[in-house]
DNA sequence: AATATAGTGTGTATTTTTTACACTAATAAA
DNA sequence: TTTATTAGTGTAAAAAATACACACTATATT
């Protein structure tokens, strides 16, 4: 009738050809030392949009970070003193806003780092099911939702979007056929400018247009 | 940290070309005598899967249906006396199967009934937040889920297909296309049977091969 | 200055899917 | 037999998806 209630803050980037999530080391029993989603628990009064944040913040260092609800997780033995009910929640960042900050304010928490999602360590409690669902759901809503360039830095190359897509999908995809069809979707803007610090032709860059997007999705 | 901890289950159904969900009147305080989603607390070691079957059960008289999670809603500001949290399940009934079998057996609720998804009552709690979403869901799932042939009877036309397509979409469909579309798709089974007691040329009844349609979608 | 390197950027033909559209056939009831 | 009501069907046009390979360009290296 009453259970303990935590937040868990799954947060996914991209960065050299591959997405990554942030763990954490935890500190504390049970599962002391061993990698973590991030969570902790709600308080009292606490809304969840305001838990999800603050949780973020405590548990990685990390600010301002949009996140959409995945699923409740409530299995009696998940914890072993008994339900700990937690609502994951997932959370798309891009690597350049985050890099070096990630550092958790608690002591819960030892470290936060980011893993590649194909190079796992184990997991405490069920975290790798909340992974799993995770991945699932990033899969299912790629081309529905503006997540690849949440991913991304705010101007990026093609190359790149068809990176993020090819590492959510798990396959690769035709270059001419992938840039063809994203470009006739209209929501793309051209930009005038071209990459810059690589040692071959520089690709151009483009950002997305999110009103258009919108106006295309909903 | 510690929340009550519910589960409502958001029942749907399809009879007489409508969506139906199941609401229940409560007879308790608060709400009492509002219409609401079935719903009630989960026991101290009890685990989920097990919870809303007992509580579908105990709210409307229904066993033996299959429900998934839809989403965690916690707003501390929805039921008066503080947070319950509550876990929203959602599950798809074929009518035949259910009518004159909704019955609460708890006194929490006075009776069982089905509404039409686009004539709703006022709802207590959120609940209405907690519909909208699960018609959102089934909008978007429509096309990669067994949805429309959990709500048919097992042997159903193909006009009544349509018109479960034609009432979740909110949208009327050609009606040559969708039975080109349907048929191509390879897991329906067309049976030599026929629609009997009406008074109009019977239509052909057809069946879901589910295992095709499995192969299929994942 | 020449060369090697590495990724950028592009076109066309084919197949598949989607869309638009209207009449005849079958059955039961009157 | 007439009427009412729904079942059932085909084709042409447009749009989208797929398969496929090479020349270009910017830089770094020698």
């Amino acid at each position: 009738m009453l259970s303990y209630f935590t937040i868990d803050c799954v947060i996914v980037t991209f960065h050299e050809g591959d997405l990554k999530v942030l763990l954490t080391e935890r500190n504390e029993y049970p599962y002391k030392d061993w990698w973590a989603i991030p969570g902790f628990f709600v308080e009292k009064d606490e809304e969840m949009e305001a838990a999800v944040k603050r949780i973020a913040y405590e548990m990685t260092g990390l600010k301002d970070i949009y996140m959409e609800q995945l699923a409740a997780f409530a299995g009696v033995k998940r914890h072993p003193e008994g339900r700990i009910l937690t609502v994951a929640y997932l959370a798309f960042v891009k690597y350049e806003n985050v890099k070096n900050k990630v550092k958790p304010i608690t002591n819960y928490m030892r470290q936060a780092k980011w893993f590649s999602m194909d190079d796992l360590p184990e997991l405490a409690f069920d975290h790798k099911d909340i992974l799993m669902l995770a991945m699932k759901k990033l899969k299912t809503n790629l081309s529905y939702t503006l997540t690849p360039y949440e991913l991304l830095p705010e101007k990026f190359t093609l190359t790149q979007l068809q990176q993020v897509y090819e590492s959510i999908l798990g396959q690769t995809l035709d270059k001419r056929n992938f840039r063809k069809k994203m470009v006739n979707l209209g929501y793309l803007k051209e930009l005038d400018e071209c990459q810059t610090g690589v040692s071959y032709r520089a690709a151009r860059l483009y950002k997305v247009d999110r009103k258009k997007f919108l106006k295309l999705f909903s």
